[in-house]
RNA sequence: GGAAGAAUGGCAGAGUGGUUGAAUGCACCGGUCUUGAAAACCGGCGUACCUGAGAGGGUAUCUGGGGUUCGAAUCCCUAUUCUUCCGCCA
C-alpha cells in the first residue's frame, strides 16, 4: 500500500513510475481521488474533534455541578451535550465512510517501480540484466525431457498425485525424494552461512497476514483457502515469515533482519494449461527456500544486491546456466519496486524456467502491515521489505535432471552429495 | 467439542462510573555524583491522526466491534485470543 504522503509530496515521481506498469486510465485517475479524498478526511476530522473536545469539557463541568450540588445547571448542559452528540455522530459517520472509501482507493494502486525498472508491458520487455556466457547446447540431440527421465529412474510420478490429489501435485519416490531433502538442506545451510536465521512457519495464514503481504486482494485466486476455518494455504514462505514482523517497532540497530525458510508452496495456478505445464514446470505444490530482508531504506537496494548475489551463488555453485532478468513495468508484480527474475536454463525442453525471483518491496508491504523501526531522532518510519527465492525446488530439478543426464544416468551436483549420500541417480 | 476464568503502556502489575493517558516496579533515555562504572538521587519516557512556522493545542486509544451514561479501563452485548479443567488426539 502506497503512502498518502508519497502520492502527496512525490506525485511526479510516482505518476511517472506507474505509467511505466501501463496502467489503465482509470487506475492513474485515482491518484487525484485520493489526495481530494485526503483533503476532505482532515477536514471531516478537524471538524469531527472540536465538537467532541466540546463534549468532553462539557462533561466535566456537569461532574463538577453535580458534586457541589447545582442540579439544575447540570441539566441544563446535558442537553447542550445532547445536541452536540447528534451532530458528532453524524460527523463521525461522515468521517468513516471517508476513511473507508481512501483505504479501498489506495489499496488498488501497485508500487511506484524504482527508476531502474525498464518501460514495458508484457514479459518480452523484461531486460536481459546479465546473460548467460556459456554453450546452451551441449546435450545431444536425443537427449530426453525431465518427465521422461522421470519415468525412466522413478524419481516422481504425476499420476500417482492425479490418484492422490489431483493434477500438478508430484510424488517424489526413492532417489528423487532424496534429491529433494538434499536441495532443501543444502539450500538452508547455505542461506544459515550468509546470516539467515532459520524459520519453520505455519504453512496456512489467516486474513491478516495474506493482506499484509500482499496476496489479498489482488491475488486471492491464487491461493487455496479453507473455508471452514477461515484460512489460507501459503502460496511462499514470505508470507508467513515476514508476517512474523507485522505491527512490529523494530530498533534502527537490529536492522538488518534476515529470515530464511523452507515451506512447501501451494498455488491453485488457476487457468494455466498447455506445454508450459508438463512435467515440474508448473505445479500446484512445490517445495522452495525463501530469504528475507527487513531493512533500512538507505541499505535497502545494497540488500537487494547482496540476495541477487546470494542466488547466483546457489545457482554457480550447482552448475546450472541461467541468466538474470530485470522485469519492465507491466510485469513486475503489484507489490514491487524491482524485481530480478532468474531463469535456468532447461536443455532438453530447450528453455528457460524461472526458479527465483528477488524484489525490493520497499515500504508497500510495511505499511500495510505497519512494521517500523525507530531511527536515530527517536522517529518511527517504515522499514524496507526484501524476498526472493533461493531457491524454488520443483524447476532445479528439472533443470537437473535434463542438463546432467547421460547414458548412464543423471549425475548429481558435487554440492549436493554430502546430503544425498549418491552421486548417479540411475 | 463442553465448562470456568482472563485480556491494562516494551515487560510486570494497580485500578469497578467523574481532572485516569492511566499508580507502582523493571527496562530504556538524559543529568548529578564518580578517575570510570555500579549504586543512589533528580528528570524524561506509548501510539496514531488533526491543527500550528514553532512552542503548543485537540481527538482517539486500557484485545477488536457495538451499546448504556452528561461522563466508561471500570457497567452491558458480541467477536477474538489466552489460561485451567474435561473430552479427543500425532
Amino acid at each position: 500500500m502506497l503512502e498518502i504522503s508519497t502520492i502527496r509530496f512525490e506525485k511526479e515521481r510516482v505518476l511517472e513510475g506507474l505509467n511505466k506498469r501501463f496502467l489503465p486510465e482509470a487506475q492513474i485517475g485515482l491518484i487525484e481521488t485520493i489526495l481530494l479524498l485526503d483533503d476532505e478526511r482532515k477536514k471531516s476530522q478537524t471538524e469531527g474533534d472540536i465538537v467532541l473536545s466540546e463534549i468532553n469539557k462539557l462533561s466535566k463541568e456537569i461532574g463538577d455541578l453535580f458534586k457541589s450540588g447545582k442540579q439544575s445547571k447540570a441539566n441544563e448542559l446535558k442537553d447542550q451535550v445532547a445536541v452536540l452528540k447528534d451532530k458528532s455522530k453524524i460527523l463521525e459517520e461522515n468521517n468513516k465512510r471517508i476513511q473507508q472509501e481512501l483505504g479501498d482507493l489506495i489499496i488498488q494502486l501497485p508500487n511506484v517501480p524504482h527508476v531502474s525498472v525498464p518501460v514495458g508491458k508484457h514479459a518480452e520487455d523484461n531486460e536481459v540484466y546479465k546473460e548467460w556466457s556459456g554453450d546452451l547446447d551441449i546435450l545431444p540431440s536425443d537427449a530426453l525431457p525431465h518427465w521422461e527421465i522421470a519415468e525412466k529412474y522413478g524419481v516422481f510420478s504425476l499420476t500417482d498425485g492425479v490418484k492422490l490429489t489431483g493434477a500438478g501435485f508430484p510424488v517424489f519416490k526413492g532417489k528423487g525424494a532424496r534429491l529433494q531433502r538434499a536441495l532443501i538442506s543444502y539450500f538452508l545451510d547455505e542461506a544459515s552461512k550468509a546470516g539467515y536465521t532459520e524459520i519453520v512457519p505455519p504453512l496456512v495464514v489467516n486474513h491478516d497476514s495474506a493482506r499484509a503481504t500482499g496476496q489479498l486482494p489482488d491475488k486471492e485466486a491464487q491461493m487455496y483457502y479453507i473455508e471452514r476455518d477461515d484460512l489460507y494455504l501459503i502460496p511462499t514462505a514470505e508470507v508467513p515469515i515476514t508476517n512474523l514482523y507485522r505491527d512490529m517497532i523494530v530498533s534502527a540497530e537490529e536492522l538488518p533482519i534476515k529470515l530464511t525458510g523452507y515451506t512447501p508452496c501451494f498455488r491453485r495456478e488457476a487457468g494455466s494449461y498447455g506445454a508450459d505445464v508438463k512435467g515440474l514446470n508448473r505445479v500446484h505444490q512445490f517445495d522452495k527456500i525463501e530469504i528475507v530482508q527487513i531493512q533500512h531504506p538507505d541499505k535497502s537496494y545494497d540488500s537487494l544486491m547482496e540476495m541477487l548475489n546470494h542466488v547466483s551463488h546457489l545457482l554457480d555453485s550447482l552448475g546450472l546456466p541461467y541468466r538474470i532478468l530485470r522485469l519492465c513495468g507491466g510485469d513486475m508484480g503489484f507489490a514491487s519496486a524491482l524485481t530480478y527474475d532468474f531463469e535456468v536454463y532447461s536443455m532438453a525442453q530447450k528453455r528457460w524456467l524461472e526458479v527465483s525471483s528477488v524484489s525490493n518491496f520497499e515500504t508497500f508491504q510495511s505499511n500495510r502491515m505497519m512494521l517500523r523501526y525507530k531511527d536515530t531522532n527517536g522517529k518511527n518510519k517504515l522499514a524496507h521489505t526484501l524476498n526472493g527465492s533461493a531457491l524454488a525446488l520443483a524447476r532445479i530439478v528439472a533443470a537437473i535432471l535434463e542438463n546432467f543426464q547421460t547414458k548412464d544416468g543423471v549425475i548429481v551436483p558435487e554440492v549436493l552429495r554430502k546430503y544425498t549420500g549418491f552421486d548417479i541417480i540411475n
